[in-house]
DNA sequence: GTCACTATACCGACCAGTCGGTTTTTCGAG
DNA sequence: CTCGAAAAACCGACTGGTCGGTATAGTGAC
């Protein structure tokens, strides 16, 4: 990419950031070129389609999710719990990309559901190695799934009950009293 | 309302099943009564806006929720782990139209939001009741919205591991072996 | 006659994508 | 250093199409 990194970023960031506060509707062109500062031209100058943003949305979620997983090998002790309580964590670049794209793949994009496929199996395969119990493991990837899940429904407007990380340690202290 | 209920019945399923199917921007009046059989002068006959067909959702929702923790009350001693299972079952009416609205909440829609945070309160109650122990009654919630967080995903297009039955009965034994 | 529609036409708003034009940046020759 | 031209970055009006909603004439059943 010969382009400045700085404006393609932004585009990609207000892109993002639509997706996930107001949903795929309001992802219009116009939305995504007003929130990172720029004209629809100057959009359409960068991403030659919607098609091509959504692909760079897809490709930094590829990136975000290689580091997650380098850094949950770098440490199999912790992985599970790190994997749990990062889910909580909405602010992060990834679970923030993570949500965007989530948001598209039930506007039934088959390219972001076949993403992130490719992304859960990632996951499965590096808790997997880290727990060696298949069925913990799933328990591990439903929790936290509960989490973002729940946490996708608050980002949007209100929500009661907001899962705090109080909470979640705790239950993660019942989890580890699992023996298996 | 005076008008024929399977007429109504069905436009509400056609709404539903194109929200679960093709998401909220594939579900046009259009492409709704077209489902349902019906003209699109039909389906103004009965609604006249969309927001009424979306009020007609929530209703369904709303007695659908009634029936599901009516159910739950009737069998404390099972209640947590008929919450978790049944969040698999995509196909049941609960679980179809519960999708729906959070399509709809997902492309910010505050009253499908405020109903789905409804909805979640009156679950956490009853669970609450029949186990008595806050911590637990989160880790179930948890895991039946990871559940129904894939089974959503999955319901789109392709997802690999499908969550199967057998799976989340052994989850739910090692669950049962929490001492809280 | 009324109810429950069908069929069709239309309107205004909105949206993705195009295009001609303008500004800014880069860079090599003098 | 600086002038000028090309390339990159950006603007905004416009087009073709879609969607929600409205309107209206007509039809068959009760």
């Amino acid at each position: 990419m010969a382009t400045s990194p700085t404006t393609v970023h932004r585009l990609i960031d207000a892109y993002e950031d639509i997706l996930l506060t107001d949903g795929e509707r309001a992802a219009t062109l116009d939305a995504i070129a007003r929130r990172a500062g720029v004209s629809k031209g100057g959009l359409t100058y960068h991403f030659k389609s919607k098609d091509e943003l959504a692909a760079a949305l897809f490709d930094r979620l590829r990136t975000l999710v290689d580091e997650d997983v380098a850094v949950m090998r770098a440490d199999p002790a912790t992985a599970a719990a790190y994997y749990v309580t990062s889910s909580l964590d909405v602010r992060s670049p990834l679970e923030r990309c993570n949500v965007a794209v989530t948001r598209l793949a039930q506007g039934s994009h088959p390219e972001a559901n076949e993403l992130l496929a490719q992304c859960r199996t990632r996951w499965f395969e590096v808790l997997m190695d880290a727990m060696g119990h298949e069925d913990m493991v799933h328990l591990v990837m439903l929790l936290g799934d509960g989490i973002y899940f729940n946490a996708s429904l608050t980002g949007t407007g209100a929500m009661p009950e907001e899962t705090d990380p109080a909470t979640i340690d705790r239950i993660m202290a019942l989890v580890r009293t699992i023996r298996y």
